[in-house]
DNA sequence: TCGAATATGTAATGTAGCTTACACAACACG
DNA sequence: CGTGTTGTGTAAGCTACATTACATATTCGA
C-alpha cells in the first residue's frame, strides 16, 4: 500500500516532496544553486535531510525535478490562442500575451535563471527549460503564420523566420535582460504600450502590398 | 624600480599575468567557473599557485581581472560604422556587421557564459558585460536612428525602442542560443542571409509612406 | 493498542579545493 | 661575487558541504 501513495501528492510524503520543492525552488532563486545547502533547503520546508535523499537522491536530483515537474510547456495556451478564429491582428495580439505572459512569469523567469548558470554541467536542464518555452514559441509561432501566409494575409516565404522575428520583437529584450539579472517588471500599462508599438510594425513588415 | 615593472607587460611578471589569464580565459570556457581549480589553471599557464595570488588575490579576482580586461567595449567599431557617411541601408549593414562580429566572437562568448552563470554571485560582473555589449549596442544604435528620424528617413518617434527592435532582430535569436548553451555558428553565407533577410524587413517596418 | 513502515534529527564521514606558509631557486644589480 | 628581490614547487591547513548512518520518534492500518 505505501508504494501506491508513494506518489500521491495529497500522503504526508507526497506533501513533504511538494515543500522541499517549493523551499529549493525559493532558496535556489533567492541564493543560486551552489550557494544554496540542503540544509538551508530542510531548515525551510522542515523534514529532514534523509527524506529530501530519499526522494531526490542528490542535490542534482533536487534542481532536475524542479525543472521537470514545475516548469510546463506554454503549448496548450498558444494552441488556444491560434485556435480560436480570430482576425488576424487580434490573434497576433493574443499569442503575444502568451508569450509574454511565459516570459514574465516569475516562477519560471526563477528557474531560468538557475538553470542558466548550471547549463555547462547539466545540459539536459537547458534543454528541457529550452523547449518548454523558446522552442515551443517558435514552433507554433510558425505553424500560424504558415495558415496566414498560404492565406495571402502576410508576405513571406520561411514562417519559422518570421516566427523567430516575431519572438524576438515580442519578448527579445526581457529576455536579454533576464540573463543579466536585470528587473524584468513590466506594469499592465508598460506592457500594452509594448505591444501597441511593436505589433502594428510587425504587421506592416509582413504587409502583402508593399508601398511601391 | 621593481614598482615600475610590476603592470608591464613585457616584465617576466607582466608575461606571467597574461599567461595565467589566458589559461583562465580558456578553462573557464572548456569547464566552467566552479569546476576549474587553481591547479588546472597554473597547470596550464606555468608558473605557480603563489604567484597567482600575489596577482589576482583569489579565485573571483582572476575572473573580475579577465571580464574587465579582456571584454572591450564596441563603442569604437560601432562608431566608425556611424560615422562614415554612408546611404542610409549601408549604414545599417554596417551596424549590423559590428553587433554581430561582437555577438560571435567567441572570445565574448566565452566570457558571457562564464560571467552569465556567475550573476548572482557577482552582480558586477554581469553589469560590466552588459555596459560593454548589448547597453552600447542600443545606445549607439539610438544616436544613429535619431539622425535618421530627424532626416525623415524613417518614421518612428523613439529612437530607443527603434533602436532596441534592430538589436533583437539582427542578434536576438544568436544570444537566445547562446544563453542555452547551444552551438551558436554561423558561416559567412548564413551570415549573409540572416542580414540580407532581417534588413529589408527593418527598412520595411520604419519607411516613412506607409502603404496607404 | 500493537507493530511495521516511514519520517526525523543529529552526528559522523569524506572529499574537494581554496588558501596559506615556507623553503628553495633564479635573477637583477651593484 | 654577494645580496636583496621576485618567482617556484610542494605540502599542509582549513572550511564547507554533500552524503551517509543510525538511533529515536511518529504515523497508520489492523
Amino acid at each position: 500500500m505505501s508504494a501506491s501513495l508513494r506518489y500521491c501528492h495529497d500522503s504526508k510524503r507526497g506533501k513533504r516532496r511538494e515543500a522541499i520543492l517549493g523551499a529549493a525552488h525559493a532558496l535556489f532563486v533567492e541564493k543560486g544553486f551552489e550557494a544554496t545547502t540542503l540544509h538551508d533547503i530542510v531548515g525551510r520546508s522542515g523534514g529532514s535531510l534523509a527524506t529530501l535523499y530519499d526522494l531526490f537522491d542528490n542535490k542534482p536530483g533536487l534542481l532536475r525535478a524542479l525543472v521537470y515537474e514545475r516548469c510546463v510547456s506554454i503549448d496548450g495556451a498558444l494552441d488556444q490562442a491560434i485556435a480560436t478564429r480570430r482576425p488576424y491582428k487580434e490573434a497576433l495580439r493574443a499569442i503575444a500575451e502568451e508569450m509574454l505572459d511565459r516570459f514574465l512569469d516569475p516562477t519560471y523567469i526563477g528557474l531560468f535563471r538557475v538553470v542558466v548558470a548550471q547549463c555547462a554541467a547539466h545540459s539536459d536542464l537547458a534543454r528541457q527549460i529550452y523547449d518548454a518555452g523558446p522552442a515551443v514559441c517558435l514552433a507554433k509561432g510558425a505553424e500560424y503564420f504558415e495558415t496566414q501566409i498560404e492565406a495571402g494575409t502576410m508576405a513571406a516565404n520561411d514562417p519559422i523566420a518570421v516566427s523567430t522575428m516575431f519572438f524576438q520583437m515580442v519578448c527579445g529584450q526581457f529576455h536579454t535582460q533576464l540573463v543579466f539579472s536585470l528587473p524584468v517588471v513590466l506594469s499592465a500599462k508598460e506592457r500594452a504600450r509594448h505591444l501597441n508599438y511593436v505589433l502594428p510594425i510587425f504587421v506592416k513588415a509582413f504587409e502583402p502590398f508593399p508601398p511601391r
